[in-house]
DNA sequence: GTAGGGTTAG
């Protein structure tokens, strides 16, 4: 403990000695760290109360609060219980959960005063370190005592649930609460559960639990319309959100700010311009003024869309508007740029950062990173990666993932390896996308014994691998010519929780036509249009290139009166295939009549 | 007297 610590904690506590008479009256001590204010604490320690007052507000540090504590548990008589609490609290709004989680323990071992809202303040803290359990374990303890949990407890171990993702837990509480009547649900824990249930995508159940809220007394507020909004936007049900929007105005809620960036984000994820336009006009008729999140939310959307211009229109509104842009704003751009390959200018925003008094974060560098890999300029890539520790940044799993990709696009499959090793080695852990990238890279180069122990590896820390990273091994057991091995891997993706997509079946089925296996083609065709993937213009074109590739023509001459009954068409590869055909047959009415309606119309393919 | 609540980046 530091000495300016210890000293504030003894300043922070002040011995009262009440007057006779009750009120408050104000002693000429201008010290701001403690209260100069006195009042009579209780009649239950007599007139002359020696209980000590304690200033909170000039706690700045959780050292200082900690000692405030060791001095709070010597004082003799004993603090009230809700400066323990007030502590606690102060505590907790430093985020050092685990900090009054053992002041807590503290005062239970030495005897110190506890109540309900004690014990309220360890479960939250509990909740907020991911260990509801724990949170539920304390509730225990209140039973113990007779005591009964309040709204707000209960409130708190549901926030709880929802943040370990115990949604189902969560739900069946809430409805516990209601059904058994333990306690009168308020405004806040609506808002708990609505937050819970919208951010879990479970965005119906928080629909209907917002409407089932508007007949209650305690009216939904502006944050709860607010949440719900957000978790319709997020799962693009805009129109939902418009009408959720228009409904809380009828009601006489007036949005905010947050309001009109969800609704806005929501309505640029689908791309619906017209109405973002609209909404930004209600929005600066009802007197709220875009802020910088509105205005990156806007250059986010454009620059997603390679609509830079508008982008940097934006940008200009914003400096008349007085809105300053910040470092999302700058990524943003520098995204906008690399995705039109705008190398140059992007670098330009990357450089200009600090100029603006601004500090680059490491996601503007992950941005030019990507566009550099993306542009196949690795080394420009590498140059920017080494610059991020010149600059402090660290490196995170994007940067890596990132950065590796890069590498493996351009062959350089040791350089990525090496840098794997490094990230390994640096403690940073690799995501799902990390050991797609690694899968890819280990497939690419035919190194399937791996790619099979990798995927069992991510199994085991708990990275499930996706339908994508096994398409990635199945493509590369078939391009490896182990269709058997493919299939059995294919086969086994339901019992994982898998749905196979259009795409693996494709994978498949284009190796099964190249393996001349026509009739498990037909099965697997069938099993595709049951499972409600339905075989697209690939799944014809992997068909028909198999069955070339083996000089079966006889049988991709079907496909093609099938592709055009669907309304396919071939891309060029697939056409040219067929053009070699034509030549190699000579003079074939019916099969010049089949390639002319599969190969697109106005493209160059015809030379004859 | 003291406890629980909403938006942005690959």
């Amino acid at each position: 403990m530091s000495q300016r610590a210890a000293f504030c904690g003894i300043a922070l506590i002040r011995r009262g000695i009440a007057p006779q008479f009750s009120g408050n009256f104000v002693l000429p001590n201008n010290d701001p760290l403690f209260s100069s204010t006195f009042h009579t604490s209780s009649h239950k320690h007599g007139p002359f109360s020696s209980k000590p007052r304690i200033d909170f507000s000039s706690i700045n540090d959780v050292d200082n609060a900690v000692c405030l504590f060791r001095d709070m548990v010597r004082l003799r008589p004993q603090p009230f219980v809700f400066q323990f609490n007030k502590l606690l609290t102060v505590v907790v709004k430093m985020k050092h959960y685990s900090v009054a989680l053992s002041l807590f323990d503290e005062m239970r071992q030495l005897g110190a005063p506890v109540n309900e809202i004690t014990m309220s303040i360890a479960i939250n803290c509990y909740c907020l370190l991911n260990r509801v359990d724990f949170g539920f374990a304390i509730l225990g303890t209140f039973f113990k005592r007779g005591s009964e949990p309040d709204v707000t407890t209960f409130g708190t171990l549901i926030k709880g649930l929802f943040l370990v993702g115990e949604i189902a837990e969560a739900e069946k509480l809430f409805k516990k609460l209601l059904s058994e009547k333990l306690c009168e649900p308020n405004e806040v824990m609506f808002l708990t559960v609505l937050n819970g249930l919208s951010k879990a995508g479970h965005i119906l159940a928080a629909r209907d639990l917002l409407g089932h809220f508007e007949n209650l007394s305690c009216k939904p507020n502006v944050y709860a319309y607010s949440a719900v909004i957000d978790g319709l936007c997020k799962h693009n049900m805009a129109d939902d959100a418009l009408h959720l929007l228009s409904r809380m105005i009828e009601k006489g809620i007036s949005p905010n700010i947050v309001t009109y960036n969800s609704t806005i984000q929501g309505l640029c994820n689908v791309g619906r311009w017209k109405d973002v336009k609209d909404l930004l006009n209600k929005m600066l008729d009802n007197k709220i003024s875009p802020d910088v999140r509105t205005c990156n939310i806007l250059v986010d959307a454009f620059c997603k869309e390679g609509m830079v211009e508008e982008a940097e229109n934006v940008l200009g509104i914003m400096m008349q508007r007085k809105v300053c842009p910040n470092i999302v704003t700058y990524n943003a751009l520098i995204d906008g740029y690399c995705l039109r390959g705008q190398m140059g200018k992007a670098k330009r925003v990357l450089d200009s950062i600090a100029d603006r008094g601004l500090t680059p974060s490491i996601i503007s560098y992950n941005s030019l990173i990507n566009g550099y890999c993306k542009r196949g300029m690795v080394d420009e890539a590498w140059h920017l990666f080494l610059d991020c520790s010149c600059k402090g940044l660290q490196h995170n799993t994007i940067t890596y993932s990132t950065m590796i990709h890069g590498l493996f696009c351009k062959g350089r499959f040791a350089d990525g390896w090496k840098l794997f090793n490094d990230m390994e080695a640096r403690c940073i852990i690799p995501d799902l996308q990390t050991y797609t990238i690694l899968l890819d890279g280990l497939c690419k180069t035919q190194q399937i014994a791996q790619a099979f122990s990798f995927l069992c590896m991510m199994e085991d820390t708990g990275v499930n691998p996706s339908v994508i990273a096994y398409t990635i091994v199945i493509d590369g057991l078939c391009k490896g010519g182990k269709l058997e091995i493919a299939r059995d891997l294919f086969n086994q993706l339901p019992s994982k929780g898998l749905q196979p997509n259009t795409h693996i079946y494709n994978i498949i089925i284009g190796s099964l036509c190249r393996e001349g296996l026509i009739e498990d083609v037909k099965v697997l065709l069938t099993e595709m249009e049951k499972s409600g993937c339905a075989p697209d213009s690939v799944t014809y074109r992997v068909m028909i290139q198999g069955f070339l590739k083996r000089n079966e023509l006889y049988n991709a001459m079907p496909l093609m009166e099938e592709m055009y009954k669907r309304g396919f068409l071939v891309d060029a590869s697939t056409a040219y295939m067929l053009l070699d055909q034509l030549q190699l047959k000579g003079k074939d009415d019916v099969l010049l009549e089949l390639i002319k309606k599969v190969v697109p119309k106005n493209d160059d393919l015809f030379g004859f």
